[in-house]
DNA sequence: TGGTCGCCAATTTTT
DNA sequence: TTGGCGACCA
């Protein structure tokens, strides 16, 4: 039958196993039932989730039978690439189902979309759009001029999104997280009841709802069963970073089956502000009856003195059960700690370092440069870009994001939909004389119906109605034309003249649009389907979509640290270690929430193999509370205590005092108020 | 007077 | 890039 019910053939052991340890090599070949890794940074996770999915292959279960949930694309792409060397899939066959819970449930969605109530071509709102949407119902509430503040559409989806995930009452959720909003509480819930209607009319989905309808699936007595029944095994990659609705997805797909490896590690939960919770790996054994659990303690990617002050980091956490991570490679240097006089010192340092390190034979792309935020690396950017060094940046403003992006997405979900009031809204106001107000007049003839277009038409100052009459006319062809790239190459003609004329840099926006039209033509999709899919798997940047030019060149890589998950570099930067940036000011309200961050900072440390920079900026510039032109002096991160610093090499500025005011690293709180002036 | 447009300030992390 | 606020136009 399956995997476990074959003894594994003990006559020839297959070259992978033979370079696992003992307890990497009891995972890989674990027989059947529930399994839980607990593998800390760097023992191997991936090697032995890859060599877990092999050996399932090897010991006859149908690739396509198996599961795989990763947290993010790349870590897809990477373990079934790893898991195709390992062992070649048989001919023909499908491959092992990978990818994010997000795109696995899209694919399922569009698979039973009818059962669900869906339309064939259903749409999905990245969250952007959602919060467009979220503000489009805000405004018909008329919570757009209140006199009291009203949270803004961001802070709504994060409120509504929270409050999905986390599967608990709106109440709850806002007094324990966005307690600053608690008068609007009502209102709110008025609102998502409203957002939740809409969509459902719009006939579009969120990211949310990708996973809600995911599990109203998986729990239909008809489909979810066949669902269960499709897979033999199914294996979930950083399983500390699930959150509620993802544990329930995960359970109603084992509900009559047992086969589930979870591999994750507690102390590298990062991603609270998504409701993940760590409980639930912790919970997993009471998930699943007769759970056998393993752990992976040897690390063998750092140098121990790298360990030791990632241990040091670790250790002052309040609550958790750090494990002791002991290196398996011997000697190393001791991480180094550098307090700079300012940011721009700091990025100076940083290229100096990087620089060195090539010209002792590392290249580029074995280094990275990590940050708590993406804006932390401005001023290093354009060091770089000064001295020519080429770079890859992950993380922050990504390629949907950008204005000109979302305005010709917005074009192509008309194509599809022209219901969709979100894309009329958006592309609407790219018309000359056209802001929110006319828009929203010209949408309401628009859902009126009767003789729609002309209505709408008349709402439109004169000097809009050419241009305007020419995306319309531009829609009709592409809904007739056949290709996906066909349909792209008119709306980008249609839409090139407004892009241009609101945008002073509008040809270099263009250009943009150029590489998105080019990807619709080579994906050969639907075009519904190429922008469901662009939502779920979205360009790094506007150079991924020209597909990929540098791979042959060599890079240094910046990235945030929550992009950085699960990669490893020999050499590793982080950057703007000061108190109030990491520790992000946001956290510090609450224990959960610093622990968190600090967590953030394990993970960043535990991506180096061999040589480890902190730094910290003295000096500030672009303090995130201040003004632009604030500066001042900061403190270093409060994770860097005197115990951290013992066990680094610390380099401070030859021209400033030894220990600036308010630099002995205690957390002295010295309250400067004139408040009582006022009173 | 409603609505657009220009200018200035601020922005955590991501599927 | 967005949001808030003030100036200017139909």
């Amino acid at each position: 039958m399956f995997a476990h019910a074959t003894a594994p053939a003990a006559t020839e052991t297959p070259a992978w196993l033979g370079d696992l340890n003992p307890e990497q090599r009891a995972a890989a070949t674990h027989p059947g039932g529930p399994l839980l890794i607990l593998a800390g940074a760097g023992t191997g996770k991936t090697t032995t989730l890859c060599a877990r999915v092999a050996w399932l292959v090897s010991e006859g279960v149908a690739p396509e039978r198996i599961m795989l949930l990763t947290f993010t694309r790349r870590a897809a792409r990477e373990m079934l690439q790893r898991t195709r060397a390992l062992v070649p899939m048989p001919g023909g066959s499908a491959g092992v189902l990978g990818g994010t819970f997000h795109s696995v449930a899209h694919r399922f969605l569009r698979l039973h979309a009818s059962a669900l109530g869906l339309a064939p071509g259903f749409g999905v709102l990245d969250a952007g759009d959602a919060a467009d949407l979220i503000d489009m119902v805000r405004e018909e509430h008329g919570h757009a001029q209140r006199k009291r503040r009203f949270p803004k559409k961001s802070t709504l989806l994060d409120v509504y999104s929270r409050t999905v995930n986390a599967q608990q009452p709106l109440s709850g959720v806002v007094a324990e997280h966005f307690p600053w909003c608690e008068e609007h509480t009502e209102a709110m819930a008025a609102m998502f009841k409203a957002y939740t209607a809409r969509k459902r009319a719009l006939g579009v989905l969120d990211l949310d709802d990708l996973l809600l309808y995911w599990r109203a699936l998986a729990a239909d007595e008809v489909i979810g069963r066949s669902m269960q029944q499709a897979f033999d095994h199914v294996l979930i990659d950083e399983y500390q970073d699930v959150n509620g609705l993802q544990v329930d997805i995960v359970r109603a797909l084992r509900a009559a089956r047992r086969d589930v490896t979870a591999v994750g590690d507690d102390f590298q939960a990062i991603y609270g502000w998504r409701a993940a919770s760590a409980e639930h790996i912790l919970q997993f054994p009471e998930h699943f009856a007769d759970t056998a659990v393993i752990a992976l303690e040897r690390n063998y990617r750092s140098t121990q003195p790298i360990l030791d002050t990632a241990n040091a980091v670790a250790a002052q956490a309040t609550r958790s059960f750090p494990k002791e991570l002991r290196a398996e490679r011997g000697g190393g240097v001791c991480p180094e700690l550098l307090f700079c006089r300012d940011e721009g010192t700091q990025a100076g340092e940083v290229c100096d370092r990087v620089l060195a390190a090539r010209e002792q034979g590392m290249e580029l792309r074995e280094q990275a440069v990590l940050s708590r935020t993406s804006h932390d690396t401005d001023l290093l950017e354009l060091e770089l870009t000064r001295r020519r060094i080429p770079y890859v940046k992950y993380g922050g403003l990504r390629y949907l994001e950008a204005a000109h992006v979302k305005d010709f997405i917005a074009l192509l979900r008309l194509a599809d939909n022209r219901g969709d009031e979100i894309s009329w809204f958006r592309v609407l106001q790219l018309l000359e004389g056209v802001g929110p107000a006319t828009a929203r007049r010209a949408l309401d003839r628009l859902a009126a119906g009767g003789d729609g277009w002309p209505a709408a038409r008349e709402q439109l100052p004169a000097r809009a109605r050419t241009h305007a009459d020419g995306l319309v006319a531009a829609l009709d062809a592409a809904f007739k034309s056949e290709s996906a790239g066909a349909r792209a190459e008119r709306l980008r003609d249609a839409i090139a003249p407004l892009i241009e004329g609101r945008y002073p840099d509008g040809a270099l926006r263009l250009q943009d649009l150029e590489q998105l039209v080019g990807a619709a033509r080579e994906s050969g999709a639907e075009l519904r389907h190429f922008v469901g899919e662009l939502v779920l798997d979205p360009p790094q940047s506007s150079g991924d979509l020209a597909g990929p030019p540098h791979l042959d060149e060599d890079y240094l890589v910046l990235s945030t640290v929550h992009s950085a998950k699960g990669l490893e570099w020999q050499a590793v930067h982080v950057l703007a270690l000061y108190d109030g940036n990491f520790p992000a000011d946001m956290a510090a309200g609450s224990d959960e929430s610093i622990d968190e961050e600090r967590r953030l900072l394990y993970v960043a440390m535990t991506r180096a193999r061999r040589q480890l920079h902190l730094y910290v900026p003295v000096r500030y510039y672009h303090h995130p509370q201040g003004r632009s032109d604030a500066h001042g002096y900061g403190k270093p991160s409060r994770f860097l205590t005197a115990e951290v610093q013992r066990l680094c090499e610390v380099v401070r500025p030859a021209d400033e005092p030894a220990q600036p005011a308010g630099f002995s690293g205690e957390h002295r709180r010295i309250k400067v108020s004139v408040d009582s002036l006022f009173e």
